[in-house]
DNA sequence: ACTCGGACGCAAAACGATTTGCAATCCGGG
DNA sequence: CCCGGATTGCAAATCGTTTTGCGTCCGAGT
C-alpha cells in the first residue's frame, strides 16, 4: 500500500526496486540494454506501486507534449466532426490525444488560437483554416512547427479533395441530365478555404459547356444553413429562375431548398438542388439531397498520416494528399 | 532579435531586465508586489523577447494543466458537437483547453480513456459515460479528480436535462392529441445514459392513462439510425401497428422513419414518430421532427460552470443543475 | 595470471519554471 | 541620530523526468 495521497515517483520505483532512476527511465523508454531479471523486477515494481510517469516532468525534458492541436472553424458544423473523428483515432493509435479549438473562420482567431496552441508545445498541428495564407504557414515552417492543412496548401503538406473536379463533376452531372441553366451558390465572397476550387469548377464546367452570363448566376453566401437561404432568396426575389442550383456546400443546398420552398417552388420539379459534402442530414431530408460525398473520416485519417509522418521526422518534400470524391445522385437533383 | 532556434526562457529575460527570475515570475503570476517601474521594465523585456512561459516546467511545479478532459461515446453523433461546443466556449474564457475522447459507450473504453487522461494531468473531467457506475465515480472522487457528470449522477456534481419529466411530457403529449397507442423505441437494453429515465418517463405517463402492455410496446436499440430502423422494422414485422411511436433519441426517430417508410406506411398520417435532443437534422428533414429540444450548448457550459468552481476550491454539496426542455411541436407526430 | 572489452548500472547534470526565507534598502518618527 | 517596519528583490531549493559519461564486474582470450 502507498501512503494516500502522495505521488509515486520514479524514484520511489528505483528505491522499491534497489536501482538507480535512469534504470527505471531504460526499461521504460527503451534506449539502451537492461539486464532481464532487472528489468522484470521493475516492471513488477511499477506495477504493485501503480508508478504512472509525470507528463510535465517527461515534457519539460524531451519536449514533446503527445498531443496534436486541431484547428478548426465550427465544430457545430456538421462537416466537421466526422473529420475529427478520423483524426482522433487515428491519433490515438500512436498515443496522442487532440486538443480541439473553433476559430468561426476568423483571422484574428485563426493566428491566435495557432500562436496559443504552439505555446502549449503542441506536438503538431491540423489546420483547416478559412483566412491563412501561404505567409502564414510558411512563418509556421520556419518556426519549426509541424503541421498539415486540411485543404489546399500547395508547398505545405496538405490533404484536400479534389473540390475543383468534384465541382465540375457535379456540375457537368446537373447540365447532362438536361437542366438548361444551372446556379451556383458559392462561398463567401473573396472566401478561403474550398469554396474558391469549387466555384472554379462550376465556372470550368459551364464554359465548356458555352454557358455563362445572366442564365447561369453565381451568388455568394456564408456556409451555413441561413447563408444558403439568403443567397437562394436573393437570386429568386432578382427574378432568377435557374432550373438547377448548385451549392457549395449541404448546408447552404439546405437552406437553398426551404428558400425555393418559401417562394413556392417544388424541389426537384421546379428547382433542383445539389450540395458538396455529404454530410448525415442529406440522406436524412425529403427528397434527399443530391450531393459530393469525400469521406471526411478519411481527410482526418490521412492528415494525421502526414503529420506523424512529419514528426517522426520524415524528411521528405511537401506531400499533396487527394482524397477522392463520388457523387451521390439522390433526389433532389 | 533573438538567437534563431533558442527558446527564449525566464532567465534570458530576468537577464535582460536586470533582475531575478523570481522576480519576472511575480509580474507574470503576482503573488507578491513588484515596484512599478521594475514590472513595466520587465514586461516591455518580456514583449520584446516574446517571452512565452514553459507549459511542461510551469505545470510541473503548479501541478496544473490548463486542460479539461472531455469523454464521451462519440463525436460524430451530432448531438454531442453542440454540447462540446458549449463546453469549449465555456472553458476558453477561463484559459483552459479541452481534450476530446471517444468511447463508443464502451465499458473498457471509458474506463481506459478516463485514466489516461488523469495520468495527463488534466484539471478536470467532463463525463458523459454509459456504462459507469456510482462505484466508478466515487473511486475517481477519492483520488481528487475534480469532475461533472452530464447526465444523472447523484451525490456528485452533475448536469443533466429533465429526461424523465420530458419523456412523460411528450408521451402525454402524443397521447392527448388522440394517438390511440403509442409505443417506445427505448435506447439499448439495460442501457446506461439517458435511455433509463426516458423510458422511465414514458412508462410513467403510459400508466396515469391507464394504458400498459401489448397496445403499447417497448422495443430496444442501439441510439443510431441504424438502431432506429431496426428497431421499428422489428416492431412492423412483429405486427404491431402502434399509432405513434416515441423515440429515445432523434436518430433513432429518423431511422425509424425509414424504417416505417420501407413498410408502405406515411409519416404522420400511418404512425406519428417523436424524437428527442433536436439535433440539427431534425428541423431539416420532411416531415419535420417533432421532438424534445434541450439545449446541448448549455448543458456543456453549465457543467464547465461546475467544473471550473470545483477546480477553484469550491468547497459545497455536490450541486444537481437540471437545463430545460422544450417540447419541439413539428410534422412528424 | 593479466588484459581487454562488453554489459550493466549509477551519479549527476540538465530541462524551465515557482516559491519561500532572507537580506538590503528606504522611510518616518522618537 | 538611531531604530523598526515596510517594501523590494535575490538566492536557492524544488518539481519529476531523461540522458550522458563513467565506473565496475565478469568472462574470455593469450
Amino acid at each position: 500500500m502507498q501512503a494516500a495521497g502522495q505521488r509515486v515517483t520514479i524514484r520511489d520505483v528505483a528505491r522499491a526496486a534497489g536501482v538507480s532512476t535512469a534504470t527505471v527511465s531504460q526499461v521504460l523508454n527503451g534506449g539502451r540494454p537492461v539486464a532481464d531479471a532487472t528489468r522484470q523486477r521493475i516492471e513488477q515494481v511499477i506495477a504493485e506501486l501503480n508508478y504512472r510517469p509525470n507528463t510535465f516532468a517527461r515534457g519539460l525534458k524531451t519536449l514533446r507534449s503527445q498531443l496534436v492541436g486541431v484547428v478548426l472553424p465550427d465544430l457545430s458544423n456538421p462537416f466537421y466532426p466526422a473529420l475529427v473523428r478520423g483524426v482522433q483515432d487515428r491519433l490515438g493509435l500512436s498515443g496522442y490525444h487532440a486538443l480541439v479549438v473553433n476559430t468561426d473562420a476568423d483571422r484574428a482567431q485563426e493566428r491566435e488560437l495557432i500562436a496559443e496552441l504552439v505555446d502549449r508545445q503542441v506536438d503538431g498541428l491540423v489546420l483547416i483554416t478559412f483566412t491563412l495564407s501561404r505567409a502564414d504557414y510558411a512563418a509556421l515552417a520556419q518556426k519549426d512547427v509541424r503541421f498539415v492543412v486540411v485543404g489546399r496548401a500547395d508547398g505545405f503538406d496538405h490533404v484536400h479533395s479534389s473540390d475543383y473536379a468534384a465541382a465540375f463533376e457535379m456540375t457537368a452531372y446537373l447540365l447532362d441530365k438536361g437542366y438548361a441553366s444551372v446556379a451556383h451558390l458559392a462561398g463567401p465572397v473573396g472566401g478561403g478555404g474550398p469554396a474558391g476550387p469549387r466555384l472554379a469548377g462550376y465556372r470550368a464546367a459551364m464554359r465548356e459547356r458555352k454557358l455563362r452570363g445572366a442564365s447561369a448566376p453565381v451568388v455568394h453566401g456564408e456556409f451555413t444553413l441561413a447563408g444558403g437561404y439568403q443567397a437562394m432568396a436573393g437570386l429568386l426575389t432578382s427574378g432568377a429562375r435557374p432550373r438547377a442550383v448548385f451549392c457549395a456546400n449541404d448546408l447552404m443546398a439546405l437552406g437553398a431548398i426551404e428558400a425555393a420552398r418559401a417562394h413556392g417552388l417544388r424541389v426537384p420539379e421546379d428547382v433542383a438542388v445539389a450540395g458538396f459534402d455529404d454530410i448525415d442530414a442529406a440522406s436524412l431530408v425529403r427528397p434527399r439531397l443530391t450531393t459530393v460525398g469525400h469521406h471526411a473520416g478519411e481527410l482526418g485519417a490521412r492528415a494525421v498520416d502526414l503529420l506523424l509522418d512529419r514528426m517522426r521526422g520524415g524528411e521528405r518534400p511537401p506531400a499533396d494528399v487527394v482524397v477522392d470524391f463520388e457523387l451521390q445522385k439522390r433526389e433532389s437533383a
